[in-house]
DNA sequence: CTGAAAGCGCTAACAA
DNA sequence: TTGTTAGCGCTTTCAG
C-alpha cells in the first residue's frame, strides 16, 4: 500500500495523504483527514522509509562497527548504543568485522552506501598494524563518525576511549602500595591495543617506585580463560606475592588453576585485575579490578556523534578515566 | 558523487554509467568503460543503495529482533546470523526489545518500513502472556520471517527451536539413572518460555520412573548467578543427592555458594545443568549440561528464511534436538 | 553500442 | 485547503 493508492481510494491528491499520515500542519479538513486515516488503517499502510530517505537525505540510521559481537565488552557497548539511538528514533545497523581489518573498509563503504547518518567504529587490533591503510580508509569517510575504545592517532576525527595507561598504572600502584615487589604480570599479546597501553602504565608505576622491571615475570595471553590457565603453568609463582592480570577472563582461569593445583597459594597472592565484570563475583577471593563503565562510554560516544551529525564540522576527543574498584 | 555527475563528466548517458559501474553485459566500448571507471574511482563514487532498492525492491537487508543483546545466548545467535547473511551480500539490522513485548510491534513495523527482505524474531517471554496481541502482530507481517528459539503456537509461519522439553527430560533421566531420588530443582520463574518446557520434560522423567513430584524441592530463579546463590539459601540440601539446574549461570552461583558454605557437600552432589557454556569449565567439578548448538540453530534458521525469501509461500517448522554432554 | 524516458514511493515548493 | 509539479539516484525497457 502506497500513498498513491490511498490517494486513489480516498479521491484526494497524494500530497494531502502525505500531509495527513505524517501529521503535518493541520491545514487539512477534518473529514478528509478522517477518511484518509481510515483507509490507511484498513489497508495496514506502512510508509516506505527508503523512498522518504531518498528525498529527505536522512535515513535515521546509525552504523556500528565492532570487532566481535560475542565479546561481552562489545555486546554491552552495542546494547547501550542501540538504546541511545532507539530512544531518538534512529535505528542501528550493527556489523562485526570478526577481527579482520580488511573487512573494515568494505563494511564502512557498505554502510555509507546505505546512506547512514552517522557511524561508530571500534577498530580491530589488527588495523593498528596497518597504519597507512587504516589512515587512508578513515580519511575517506565522508560522514560524521567517531572512533570508540581504540584510538587511532594521526587523524583528526571524533574519538573517545578509556585511559588504559592510567588503568595499568593504577593496578601497578596498588600492588606496590600494598608492599608487593615480586610481581607476576599476566599481560596480552603484542597486537593488543589496550594491552600495550596498560603495559606502559604498569611499567611507569614500577619505575616511579624504583622497582626493576627485570624482577617482574611476564606472561602474554589472549584475554581468555584458557590463557589464564596457561599463565599458571608458565609462571613460577614461588616467590611471587602480587599479580596483575590484564583482564578478568584470564584472572578467572588463573584462579581456577591455583585452586586446583595449590589452593593455599591463593591466600598468599594479592591479585589485581581489569574490567571488573560481574563474573568476578564468582570467585571466593575478593579481587580488585579496574573498571571501565561501558554504559557511560557508549553514551558519551553517541552524544558526541549526535552533535557531529547536527554540526558537521564539530570534532571532539574525549578520554575517560577508569576506576580501580576494591569492592 | 552520483551516476548523473559521472555521466556529465564523461560525456555519456546515465544508463551507460549505470551499466559500467554494475558491470552489466559488456555491450559498452572499452574506451568509455575505462573512462567512466577512472572518473568513478577518482571521485570515490559510492552507489546509493537506497535509491537502487527503491527500483529493485530488494534492500539486501535482514532484520533480527532479539530480547536482549547482552545475553550471551542472543549475542552468539546474532553473531552467527550476521556471518551467514554477510557472506551472502546481505546486511543485518539488529534490534533489541529489551524484553518488553510492546516494543516488538513497533520494531517489526519499523523494519518493514525499511523494506527489509526478511525477518528473524526471537520473541520475548512477555509476549507469550499476551497471546492474542502477539498473534495479531505476527499475522500482520507481510514479509518472509522466522521465529527462532521461542515458538509461538497457533500461527502458521516459519519456526525453529530446540526441544526444551526433551532437554528437561534428558536431565531428569540422567539424575534418576544415576540413582538419585532426592532431587532439588533450580528452575525458572513462571514466565519463562524455555523454563516451562524444561519443567514439563523434567516432570515426565519423574512420572515415568515412579518418582513422586512431592519429593522434589523446587526453587524458581531468573537464570542468573544471583539466583543460583539464592537457591542455595532457600533449598534444604540435607538429604538431597541430585540437582537439576535450569541453566549454567544459576549453576555457577549455586556452586559458588556451596564452596563457600559447605565445601564437602559439593562432592556428594550430582548436578545436571543446561546450556553447556564455556564458563562451566571454570568449575573444578565436572557438571554435565544440556547443550544447544547456537551456531547450528542460527544457520538452520537463516537457511529456512533464505528459502522463504526465494519462495514466498514456503513454510517450515523445525525442532532441533539438544544433547546432554557429560564431557 | 548508446541514450531517452519512465518510474520506484515519497517530499516539498509553488500554484490555484 | 488542496493539487500540480519536480525531483531524490537509480534501473530498465525501448528506440535509435
Amino acid at each position: 500500500m502506497t500513498l498513491k493508492e490511498i490517494a486513489l481510494l480516498a479521491n484526494v491528491s497524494i500530497s494531502i495523504v502525505s500531509r495527513i499520515v505524517n501529521d503535518k500542519e493541520c491545514r487539512v479538513s477534518p473529514e478528509k483527514r478522517a477518511l484518509v486515516m481510515k483507509i490507511a488503517k484498513e489497508n495496514n499502510y506502512t510508509p516506505n522509509i527508503i523512498a522518504k530517505s531518498l528525498v529527505t537525505k536522512k535515513t535515521m540510521t546509525i552504523g556500528l562497527i565492532i570487532p566481535d559481537i560475542s565479546n561481552i565488552f562489545f555486546s554491552s557497548l552495542a546494547k547501550s548504543v542501540d538504546e541511545f539511538w532507539q530512544s531518538r528514533g534512529y535505528n542501528v545497523i550493527l556489523v562485526s568485522t570478526n577481527n579482520v581489518a580488511e573487512n573494515e573498509e568494505s563494511l564502512i563503504n557498505m554502510l555509507i552506501s546505505r546512506q547512514i547518518d552517522g557511524l561508530i567504529i571500534a577498530l580491530s587490533d589488527e588495523s593498528f598494524s596497518e597504519y597507512d591503510n587504516t589512515k587512508r580508509v578513515l580519511e575517506n569517510i565522508i560522514i560524521p563518525y567517531i572512533l570508540v575504545d581504540r584510538i587511532f592517532d594521526g587523524i583528526n576525527c571524533n574519538k573517545i576511549c578509556y585511559d588504559n595507561e592510567l588503568g595499568g598504572y593504577l593496578a601497578g600502584k596498588m600492588l606496590i602500595d600494598n608492599g608487593h615487589k615480586e610481581i607476576a604480570c599476566i599481560a596480552s599479546n603484542d597486537n593488543s591495543y589496550s594491552g600495550k597501553k596498560r603495559m606502559i602504565g604498569f611499567k611507569r608505576s614500577l619505575t616511579e617506585n624504583n622497582i626493576n622491571d627485570k624482577d617482574i615475570q611476564y606472561y602474554k595471553g589472549n584475554y581468555d580463560i584458557v590463557s589464564g590457565i596457561d599463565a599458571y603453568d608458565c609462571l613460577d609463582l614461588t616467590n611471587v606475592t602480587g599479580v596483575f592480570s590484564f583482564n578478568d577472563m584470564m584472572t578467572l582461569g588463573f584462579v581456577k588453576s591455583i585452586i586446583e593445583n595449590d589452593a593455599p597459594k591463593l591466600e598468599e597472592l594479592f591479585i589485581v585485575s581489569y574490567d571488573n565484570i560481574e563474573l568476578l563475583g564468582l570467585l571466593t577471593k575478593n579481587i580488585p579490578s579496574v573498571d571501565q563503565n561501558i554504559v557511560a562510554l557508549a553514551e558519551q560516544a553517541c552524544k558526541i556523534l549526535e552533535r557531529s551529525i547536527g554540526d558537521k564540522k564539530y570534532i571532539e576527543e574525549k578520554i575517560m578515566k577508569p576506576v580501580l574498584y576494591e569492592k
